[in-house]
DNA sequence: CCCTTTCATTTGAAATTTCAAGCCAAAGAC
DNA sequence: GTCTTTGGCTTGAAATTTCAAATGAAAGGG
């Protein structure tokens, strides 16, 4: 049963305004997955788990981190991982140091394979956001974002 | 092949105010579809879909429209809506006007149980969302939203 | 009218994500 | 040491999403 507290509306404005964040929260993910898918057969986590790597020591990580970085559960991570594995671009290998961490590390084909996709993706992010905000604007949307963020991750 | 233009790289702050944005854009929808999927059994997609029917004229609208507003394509609101149609939260009835159209209806059952969910879900998104904003970070959302937005739906 | 074309939607199969075990190495308990 | 317990990751099955046809109604053409 939910209980049925004050069920305090929004006004106008901020309805206005969510509505359309909304819009943005599903739109701008789809056309930055668009770019990637076409341009170079990688969604959008999958670029940005070859990116966390490539940033890495010896471009390898521990899975559970990886995941952490990439905002995605471990199981999705692992069979993704697993797919990037197929593709010859990641390989898996036990922490040396201690046998039940696993380690995703990047291949050369991995990294280069990245090289070739960066250009574009960063262009659409540009195209796409960057470019059209003034930087008081940006500003602003990285302290909301910190807000949001921070209630999200309170307990 | 991808043409190699400038790779005009992100200056630290754009870059730092993008991965933040990036990883709100992966966090909100989490924690919104968690309240929903936990309290009502909706996925926000789902939510939004029966919101959108509740507030048409006879609680009806065609396929495509719904698609449109869902922010979904056709082919997986048609699955979805099945899905609901099997739940009993939604009916299908071709347009008598022009039988190509198919309406998708919101039943009483489905209008109930939206009234159910409403409260619990509005309340999740003033506490993650617009109570921790001001009234000025709020209209600069609101703005930026609406440019990239803008920027996305450029032919 | 019949024949093609277009449009709105559905369908089934393939790919991905989610969910609930399962597995195995390390850490503790005795 | 052996025996549980814990933690980190994987796995397989179920649910969902994506992709590429397929369907069926209306519009156009001759």
């Amino acid at each position: 049963m939910s209980d049925h507290e004050e069920p305090r509306w929004l006004s106008a404005e901020e309805l206005a305004a969510w509505r359309r964040f909304m819009k943005l929260l599903q739109r701008l993910p789809g056309a930055l997955d668009g770019q990637l898918q076409r341009d170079s057969r990688l969604s959008f986590i999958e670029y940005h788990v070859l990116a966390g790597l490539t940033d890495q020591p010896g471009r390898r990580m521990r899975m559970s981190e990886l995941a952490v970085l990439a905002n995605v559960e471990l199981s999705r991570l692992s069979h993704l991982v697993s797919r990037l594995e197929k593709r010859g671009f990641v390989t898996r290998e036990p922490d040396p140091a201690n046998g039940r961490y696993m380690h995703a590390i990047l291949t050369d084909a991995g990294h280069a394979y990245l090289a070739e996709a960066a250009p574009g993706h960063v262009a659409q992010v540009r195209k796409l956001f960057i470019d059209v905000l003034d930087p008081d604007e940006l500003r602003t949307l990285h302290r909301s974002a910190d807000k949001v963020i921070a209630r999200i991750e309170e307990v």
